[in-house]
DNA sequence: CTGCAACGTGAAGTCCACTTGAAGTCAAGG
DNA sequence: CCTTGACTTCAAGTGGACTTCACGTTGCAG
């Protein structure tokens, strides 16, 4: 298995954490591409993996799919990405975090400045505030993604 | 409408920031309740803004309405939470957006460091390290939700 | 050459927090 | 009384990232 250098798809969901039904997934969506065999088997390059190392760092970022699509998309070629490019990206993504962190921050903040007051006045406070931008969309949790929500169901 | 203290469903959610049919929805869920006039309307009392704020405040923290509707549970008859429960949850929330933002911080972190080593190396790495916590949720992107991550398309 | 784990496909299902649609009813100003 | 906008219900749809199912095929160790 190592000494050639194609991977069948349960080596790859194996190493990569991720189920061969994800892998096969994200094959249809056209984030990985990869060979078949003459019996239609998937046979992947081993820098696949590196791939799939981006679209995860990428999605902890916040990224969706489909963003994450359209930056696999600015590389020439659709080749795997680079040192370097890897390097333009992450100034991008780092703003993002620093975003998200000062936006967590705030929360934290208000809800301490809000226990304070009792208020909950809605539209006033910090803490329930709807127009804020956590409030601007449609469904999910406003600010956690299920990955951390699940993790501790109690309150 | 400030003469009666009963409020039909536009106006409520009008105040709320909230669809008329979230209402319904949270109504059908039994996280508010309300009275109804003869012919069949929903009239709340005042006091379902301040349980609405509450639960927006919930899910900005990351709740799931499930956890909501446990928190609410915990307090003695259903009554509209007051400044004691409120500073008493507030506890449980702040440790958890304590925890949000550490993780994130890591993240960020992570992103400094591996840029430096380029390495994207699996399960070694920080940023695409699939035995985080991160990683083991089924769907959803890692750590932004919807709202913040769609207010910003393009990478 | 055989057995069986690993692979293949397409369609449908899951989760969450709602929204949308269709079809009909209520309340209140003129 | 009439019109009109706000309300009612129930069923089905949405989006994102996958998973699960049912059923058939491949590849390799023994």
């Amino acid at each position: 298995m190592r000494s050639d250098d194609l991977l069948p798809i349960g080596e790859v969901a194996r190493r990569a954490g991720l189920a061969t039904s994800a892998l096969r997934f994200y094959e249809r969506e056209g984030l990985v591409h990869g060979e078949r065999t003459s019996g239609g088997q998937r046979r992947y390059p081993r820098n696949v993996l590196r791939r799939l190392a981006f679209i995860r760092a990428a999605q902890n970022v916040g990224l969706s799919l489909e963003e994450v699509r359209a930056a696999l998309g600015t590389l020439p070629d659709g080749r795997t990405p680079t040192r370097a490019d890897w390097a333009q990206l992450s100034r991008v993504w780092r703003i993002r975090l620093d975003e998200q962190i000062a936006g967590l921050m705030a929360l934290r903040d208000g809800l301490t400045t809000c226990i304070g007051c009792g208020c909950l006045s809605l539209r006033r406070c910090a803490l329930s505030n709807p127009d804020d931008a956590a409030g601007e969309s449609g469904s999910g949790a406003r600010f956690l993604p299920p990955a951390l929500r699940r993790a501790r169901a109690a309150l």
